[in-house]
DNA sequence: TTTAAATATCGAAAAATTACGATATAGTGT
DNA sequence: ACACTATATCGTAATTTTTCGATATTTAAA
């Protein structure tokens, strides 16, 4: 586990914003999307639609959260399907529980 | 909770650095200042020894962990006495446990 | 095989953070 | 009043982060 990544991974309010909207995908998609993503995940493109930045910024952002390891990419056809990595943040919730 | 402020804070090992040394200022601390210094707090010679950056560098850090609320300040004389804000802390884990 | 769509990468500008030395402020002791 | 110590603040340089537009890459569709 990164800790020094993952801290400066979370400094961001962009990348925390994406770890939120990845808690509940279903939630900032269309209905019509529903059955059709890989479960608990969201493609690069709806993230970006969703944020206020561009997409090349959007895509180094979720560069930025898959280095740290707090997310996963799924590649299906052309599409990025990001997922957050439960384990980890449990993981690093539970390193600041004795160690911050 | 500021929680934006937190998390930049945080974001900087030395200022995680510091919080760690004010967990037990004692392992720090010559032994014949046990007796002198407030209970579970440093001083900001203290810890401007300990980490490897000049004065106004340690000076500033110590302000960025206090806005924050990480920290807070006791002034006896003139000398700061710096603890760590437990309760905050604590807050902040258990915030990150449902909200992260 | 050309065209289009989704995403990643590149290069550079803008903004924020970190760092330092110098100086200011405030308290202590002479 | 004066010198001395501890800490804070100021101005600024160096570094890192954030951002963007342009371009490259990959897959799908016509």
């Amino acid at each position: 586990m990164d800790t020094e990544a993952i801290f400066k991974a979370l400094a961001n309010p962009v990348r925390r914003q994406i770890l939120q909207w990845l808690r509940a995908p279903e939630q900032y998609l269309p209905v019509e999307l529903h059955d059709r993503i890989v479960p608990g995940s969201m493609c690069a493109g709806h993230i970006e639609r969703l944020g206020g930045v561009s997409q090349s910024t959007m895509s180094n952002h979720l560069s930025v959260l898959q280095q740290a390891g707090l997310i996963t990419v799924h590649k299906r056809g052309q599409w990025s399907y990001f997922t957050r990595n439960e384990d980890l943040i449990q993981q690093f919730i539970a390193y600041l529980k004795d160690a911050l």
